[in-house]
RNA sequence: GCGGAAGUAGCUCAGUUGGUAGAGCAUUAGCCUUCCAAGCUAAGGGUCGCGAGUUCGAACCUCGUCUUCCGCUCCA
């Protein structure tokens, strides 16, 4: 099977068993949007889960808030997000369709060199084997020409870049007398910022002062609630806030199942630390999500780090953590040292001190910040690649089984009745009844043991447990593990006990470094 | 956005030269009572992605459009 068999596969499988459906179906869906089903969003909420008491139950000196969606609009002006994150867009007036302004004029430019290239082409043969290249290219007329007329034209586009003229793109497409593929005209709108924050109104006067952006990241919610914690939890430095919450981006192109979304949930948790010990925390931290992901089981061969080369405008350090997905390596978690930039930041913007007072130092500063933030999402489609499988069973026989780590899955146990009589629904019921206050439990009487087995399987359950006859004499049951598809025989009473030893989160923990 | 592929029942797919929409699995109700999916009976479920056009007649031909996957591109 390939990689890309398994994806199709997986995409099929999550929406067959309800854990991934695509939204608003029923209307042809909507692109780059997803809803969770029943299992999905159990899985989900495992994961929230492993990674909220990893970071707050766990660390005495992180704690938790949920900051709203919605954010003062100087938040975005402080963070960059307004000034950055604008691509230049333009229209074309008979076809309707939106270009990005830069690529337009970067393809054009990319077409000159290949004319130049197929000058020299026709040159090669045209004069066989006395052909210099180096010669042609810097003395034919008709190659000066084009190459003069790309490089001015260069020259003005990194100038119209750099000083945000949106006039000028505008004249540098018309001066390049570039057309739009659709409609091969020259037709064009002019040139617009767009900006990949969602906006929408806030208020009964829906004027554009009311402008207010989704936000782009949860982080900011953070920031700006630093002083907020720091005080009223009386936490001293170094220390941690974590924050899950739902984030927006207008991703122009967004693909690949539920890896790149418009709306999306981040996990992120943001450390406060003192100037100059920040790249000590960045290595720390680094290892410890490295840490909490390879505890998952996943195999440490599919994980790696990436490390920025290019940063981005807020940080000093900046690394990935890489999962291999069925589509390759691709970024689930990033580590970023965000220096006083956001803080100092918000400081300048809000005209508010934003500072700590170090008793140990005797000093006041703006302390430094190490970022982690994971994509809940992508974190759901590792664990979901990851665990799917299909085996091949003695007999001939195949199954396909998730093979979750016990801890997220989502049903932890199946209770199932032999039999539809003599009473053992009522037991298995009752069974029900003793575990549901921990753990999420599913119950099936239908059809042969064999293949209710197999669907819990395919949902990934670790544990069923089956009432038989003798369940009703000596008050003990079969427990049928998912992965060994092995069977014992223990008593009622363990069960709780068993349970809390396979598929308690304590087991995740256990592994932590 | 460009290029390629696809869209028919919950899932996987068939559907002949254009002539009343099919299978397997799944689901539901019975029967059977079984520790690793295959027993029996019956039932429900489809505007063939959507919209036009051609035709006496379109799942099938033409055009448009939407959605998904793959590659390129982009990605705080």
């Amino acid at each position: 099977m390939t990689q890309e068999e398994l994806f199709k596969k997986l995409i099929a499988h999550s929406k067959e068993y309800g854990f991934i459906f695509p939204s608003s179906e029923i209307y042809d869906g909507l692109s780059a949007v997803y809803d969770y089903g029943q299992l999905g969003v159990e899985l989900k909420n495992n994961i929230k889960k492993y990674w909220w008491d990893s970071m707050v139950k766990l660390h005495d000196n992180i704690v938790g808030i949920d900051a709203a969606i919605f954010m003062h609009p100087k938040t975005w002006e402080a963070s960059g997000h307004v000034g950055a994150f604008n691509d230049p867009l333009i229209d074309n007036k008979d076809s309707k369709k939106r270009y990005r302004a830069d690529v337009l004029i970067e393809e054009w430019m990319a077409a000159q060199d290949n004319k130049i290239d197929k000058e020299v082409e026709k040159a090669r043969k045209r004069f066989a084997d006395s052909f210099n290249e180096e010669q042609f290219r810097t003395t034919s007329p008709r190659v000066l020409e084009i190459a003069e007329k790309r490089d001015t034209v260069h020259k003005r586009f990194v100038a119209a870049l750099t000083a945000s003229d949106l006039e000028e793109l505008r004249q540098i497409i018309l001066d390049c007398e570039i057309v739009c593929p659709i409609s091969g005209t020259r037709n064009w709108t002019e040139v617009r910022q767009f900006n990949l924050m969602f906006e929408t109104k806030m208020g009964a006067a829906a004027d554009a002062t009311n402008t207010i952006y989704l936000r782009p990241e949860t982080a900011q919610g953070i920031f700006v609630n630093f002083l907020n914690v720091q005080k009223t939890g009386r936490m001293k430095i170094p220390f941690g806030i974590a924050q899950i919450g739902k984030a927006f981006r207008n991703e122009i192109v967004a693909r690949q199942f539920i890896f790149r979304m418009r709306e999306f949930e981040q996990m992120e948790m943001q450390f406060f630390v003192r100037p100059g010990e920040e790249m000590q925390w960045y290595e720390k931290w680094k290892a410890t999500r490295m840490s909490w992901h390879r505890a998952l089981g996943f195999g440490d061969g599919n994980y790696r780090f990436h490390d920025h080369d290019k940063l981005a405008h807020y940080a000093n350090a900046a690394a990935d953590v890489e999962y291999n997905f069925p589509f390759g390596f691709k970024e689930v978690e990033g580590i970023h040292s965000r220096t006083d930039f956001d803080l100092g930041n918000h400081q300048k913007f809000s005209g508010k001190k934003i500072q700590y007072f170090d008793p140990e130092t005797g000093e006041s500063y703006v302390p430094y910040v190490v970022e982690t933030s994971i994509g809940v999402d992508r974190t759901v489609l590792q664990v979901l690649s990851a665990s799917y499988a299909e085996e091949q069973l003695e007999g001939g026989d195949t199954r396909v089984v998730m093979r979750f780590p016990a801890p997220i899955a989502p049903v932890k146990a199946a209770v199932l009745p032999l039999v539809k009589k003599d009473g053992l629904p009522e037991v298995a019921k009752e069974i029900i009844d003793m575990l549901k206050f921990e753990h999420v439990t599913q119950y099936d009487e239908k059809d042969s043991i064999g293949k209710r087995y197999r669907r819990q399987d395919a949902i990934g359950t670790p544990i069923c447990i089956t009432v038989d006859h003798q369940t009703v004499e000596d008050k003990t049951v079969t427990i049928r593990h998912r992965d060994s598809m092995a069977q014992e025989r223990v008593a009622i009473s363990e069960l709780p006990a068993i349970l809390d030893k396979l598929v308690s989160m304590k087991q995740l923990f256990a592994k932590l470094v």
